[in-house]
DNA sequence: GTTGTATCTTCCACTGTGGAATGTCAAGAG
DNA sequence: CTCTTGACATTCCACAGTGGAAGATACAAC
């Protein structure tokens, strides 16, 4: 990794490494609770760039403590890096959504098999639009309680909501047919 | 590959190849035209999994031609190979939106550049849906011209027309704070 | 003819995914 | 006090995906 060239999941721990530092297991557990929903991210993934970030100097790594954990602190380097990255123009996002997939491929699928997947699916949704409801509840009696709140968290908050939403609606817009609940007529 | 196992990606070009006989070239442009909107892939990737799927003799490659190009012909394991696919539940989608990240780090960022950020990505997404509004004309005018049309392939664009209208929505929703246009109160 | 542009394929380095493997520590059962 | 169980923590690997460079060929325009 090019000194001051980082990648956005890696500046992303940097990101949270500003606050302060952290083992690599806490800096998974912060990633996946604060970017989880709009960013993918998996453990391999974030101890390798922790790794990579530790030999290019932004980080550094402290002692093996007990189960080989390590803490990583954010370096000057690591800030100024930082701050050229997200003052980047940001690339468009990218999505895969098997389901679509399937559902396109639709008429080769049983028409019982592509009702199961639906309904697997919208459940999932409508589970993570439940989890994302009570967030905002949760934020808005924060709020109430004199809590300042964080204006841009809730913009993404906001974003989660509104994609859930439009998800579900879609599901239950979908027609018998494409659900797989009528032959194909 | 094994034989009879595989991704996704490479089972949607077994689903196109159904229909004809292909070049590399061709898949892509058939890929990117009917998949690309929620299905990332890039032309390296198609031609990789073209070559892995005629090593594995799920097609069969035609002799060289003009430019190097070979014709693609899926071949009967080839056909029970995306079957087997098409009959597994799909796995959840992925998401990865940099502007997110970069918002969610907003407070990091000149309110202005934010500005710039948010414009042009918010133009896109208007750009996105106002195509996605062509096409949904374009094929209900074939509805009532007498075409038969593809309930599936209805069910994948109205995903994207609701996806793109509330992304718009959710541009609209941002404070000016977060936006950028004004100073952080 | 030559020159420029679009077509078409390949290759490479880096990034991302998913799961297996390895080991440590803490708490409760017996 | 030892044993088991489950949560914690890191590493490694094979495969999949991204983005762009490189190179070759065809075709059209001049």
């Amino acid at each position: 990794m090019a000194v001051g060239s980082v990648n956005a999941t890696a500046a992303s721990l940097l990101g949270f490494l500003h606050w302060t530092s952290m083992s690599g297991w806490d800096v998974v557990r912060v990633a996946e609770q604060t970017i989880g929903d709009f960013w993918s991210l998996t453990p391999s993934q974030v101890y390798r760039e922790l790794s990579a970030l530790a030999d290019a100097g932004l980080v550094t790594a402290g002692e093996r403590g007990s189960r080989d954990r390590r803490t990583f602190t954010i370096t000057e380097a690591g800030r100024t890096a930082f701050e050229k990255w997200v003052s980047r123009e940001p690339a468009a996002e990218t999505i895969r959504f098997p389901l679509l997939l399937t559902l396109l491929f639709g008429a080769r699928v049983p028409g019982a098999r592509r009702a199961e997947f639906v309904a697997a699916h919208r459940a999932r949704h409508a589970a993570t639009l439940a989890r994302y409801r009570e967030q905002l509840a949760a934020a808005q009696a924060a709020l109430n309680g004199g809590d300042p709140g964080d204006a841009f968290a809730m913009a993404t908050l906001d974003f989660g909501l509104r994609y859930e939403t439009a998800v579900l609606e879609w599901f239950d817009a979908l027609t018998p047919e494409v659900r797989g609940e009528v032959a194909p007529g």
